[in-house]
DNA sequence: ATGCTTATCTTGCAAGATGCAATTATTAAC
DNA sequence: GTTAATAATTGCATCTTGCAAGATAAGCAT
């Protein structure tokens, strides 16, 4: 078992790598959490301010401003709920929803590099486990989480 | 390909997530980036400065500041090489091993807990995957790395 | 309705993290 | 020996973080 965590924390740790390196090789000037924002904007609907900050595991209040940042770059767009006033509904600008499919495209290609090391086998088996990993780490512990 | 960026990025955060909970369950006072450097320390011998920063992908002074703290807080031991009195060669301190287990326990317990929902051969699937895309990942681009 | 409790989000503040530019100390190159 | 390169540190300005304390809205009891 011992090896697992060392595991985890190489992936982990290489798979920031390619993202910042990514970044930096195409000038694209934005920080991970940024990028991270913007993916779980794009991927969930109608997030509200908690439910991501949560999903992030980022303090809401550091969330809080850091959506004001990235509303003030017009990345990022906030709106009230109608139901509910206290909450907060964001979605991606048209800057934002581009700019988070440049970094996809950006990351994707990066990816690609890395399996074109492995054969079709290999792929399918690694994209399958991460998928089960993935799951049972996710139900381990699930706070008040959206489905991801 | 699209989904494999989601796992990477999900895989990530869930093990991110694993790590603080079992901090914060376990009472200790312990940033994450602190963690990653202590076990860094333990993983290879005599690292210096500069690789460990690398290896972390941490710009070296603010890496040499974090080094301070742990230095000040009796984890990390520093001292000067004698071939290269430029270089600095970080170690634990007993203190620092004895935390570096502590962590590593807690981490590998919760990761148990995890593996204890698959099956062996689900577990040995995803230990060998995450070898072979761990290994590949270091392989696309390694810059100026000691082996991991 | 009125008050009490809970939930969502925002600000004040103080502490810590970050990274560029400049500096020190040591080694390498010529 | 002078100059260049490397490893690490420090100054400084900026950003990030998170607790505590608000502001506002919704739920719920009476």
């Amino acid at each position: 078992m011992e090896d697992v965590r060392n595991l985890f924390h190489v992936l982990n740790r290489r798979f920031s790598l390619l993202q910042k390196n990514g970044f930096r090789e195409e000038g694209i000037d934005i920080s991970l959490i940024h990028s991270h924002i913007l993916f779980e904007i794009d991927k969930h609907t109608q997030p509200s301010m908690q439910q991501l900050a949560d999903l992030l595991g980022i303090d809401i209040t550091t969330f809080s401003r850091q959506i004001q940042t990235l509303v003030k770059a017009n990345l990022v767009k906030k709106r009230a709920k109608q139901e509910d006033k206290r909450v907060y509904v964001l979605s991606l600008t048209q800057k934002g929803k581009q700019t988070a499919d440049q970094i996809d495209t950006i990351i994707n290609t990066h990816l690609e590099r890395v399996f074109l090391k492995l054969n079709d086998f290999e792929k399918d088996t690694i994209i399958h486990s991460l998928k089960i990993v993935t799951k049972a780490m996710g139900e381990v512990r699930n706070g008040n989480m959206i489905k991801g």
